[in-house]
DNA sequence: ACAAACTTTGGACGCCGTACAGCAACGGTG
DNA sequence: CACCGTTGCTGTACGGCGTCCAAAGTTTGT
């Protein structure tokens, strides 16, 4: 009946049956009405999921991130946690943002804010331009790479789960072929975790602490436990 | 009639028109034989995707990078150069790589190259092994955002071209709105640049830098031509 | 009350992935 | 050489897909 009961029914399906239950007929059905109602709203299918992509990233709260009391690095790292929150509670709604252009209201949006959010931290305009899309797709590539694989519906499974799956998965290596990987296993299981997440997000906000001024940041050189060198 | 045909074809089609164009129907035809002898070859569609996927994964060179001559920032920026060229080559196939597990026989290899650079570096197995999974994000993020909304076929156009073009779109960015967008219009057309593809990478591995021992590498802090702050 | 504008529907077209049964070629065994 | 089991391929069919068209229904303005 109106394009915001058409999107949400279309989020429901794909929430519930992957990108392949969102079809342009089963949309119409769960909204009640003829499969072609639909292209009284939306020009095609494609536009359908554009404007959910839109809508998705509209959902993520900005004004958290312009408290200016904290650090701009504590900023930068609650945006891109509550960000990669709001993806991966939709797995089957990554592929349209990674898949499609950002260049809704709702990118702009979050990009003006990064772009404040480096100038804060005494970035240049053009550095903060860069920095902001190095962030964009360090987030994106991370959620992409943890939804990869879910093809069926229903939610991501608990962290903990899915980290365990992928330590039996990665414990049949064979070592005589792969005896780096055999041996970092364990670690390497903890890809999808919060934790790397957070320590990719550190290595990357290092690197760019070095062209704002001067200061090196709260946390000397490791953010994450298992940082130590031998 | 053999695998390597129709992923051949597959591939073919795929460079061609894009994800649409790849279907069981026309890769069968492509070959010249009936749509369902595909499955004599392969159990489903996706099976035909996944190990199209491996191939193109496989076509990346590993020999050059063990050359234990050069320093490993070196490598690992040439390695990462050249998984984006391998990567941008098929546009349309760019979403079978992020789209899926990576866990076939050639992405062992690649990683447990990676997670030898990265030793080399100095770093122990488990930060190598968080060092590995970060630079992969970044790869396959930056190129999916690089080919993101190429629906059609062909190859991509020339870098020149897209930032052109990119430029064009983001001159239309309201100013009053947002300001720092429009104000960095010029170097957010650049995104997907190698210059903002190597300097995102030398961020990255400055980050990682701090972890290996002491020395901090060739180019102090800015590694890119626009990294200059006020 | 009537006309105009908008919304929805029934039906159809061509394409998709895939299952099943049957046909053609072939290698090994008598 | 004749036989036969295996393998590769085709013909055909089913249900689902995105989307178009003309007709029917509904709302709105006057």
């Amino acid at each position: 009946m109106t394009e915001a009961k058409i999107l949400d029914a279309a989020l429901r399906l794909l929430d519930q049956g992957g990108p392949a239950a969102a079809s342009v007929r089963r949309i119409a059905a769960e909204v009640g009405v003829a499969p072609n109602a639909i292209y009284t709203y939306f020009p095609d299918k494609a536009a359908v999921l554009r404007a959910l992509a839109e809508r998705l990233l509209g959902g993520v709260d900005h004004d958290v991130f312009a408290d200016l009391e904290q650090h701009w690095r504590i900023r930068v790292e609650a945006l891109a946690l509550e960000l990669r929150v709001t993806l991966t509670a939709h797995p089957g709604a990554v592929g349209l943002l990674v898949g499609g252009p950002l260049d809704g209201p709702s990118s702009m949006a979050l990009n003006e804010r990064l772009l404040q959010l480096f100038a804060d931290a005494g970035l240049g305009p053009d550095a903060a331009a860069q920095a902001s899309y190095l962030l964009m797709v360090y987030v994106f590539g991370s959620v992409s790479r943890e939804v990869a694989g879910v093809h069926g519906g229903g939610p991501l499974p608990p962290e903990q789960e899915r980290v365990a799956a992928r330590r039996a998965e990665l414990s049949a290596v064979p070592s005589d072929r792969f005896p780096l990987t055999a041996a970092a296993a364990v670690t390497m299981a903890g890809s999808t975790s919060t934790e790397q997440y957070v320590w990719g997000l550190r290595r990357i906000l290092a690197g760019l602490s070095a062209l704002s001024d001067g200061d090196d940041g709260p946390d000397g050189v490791d953010g994450a436990p298992e940082a130590a060198a031998p």
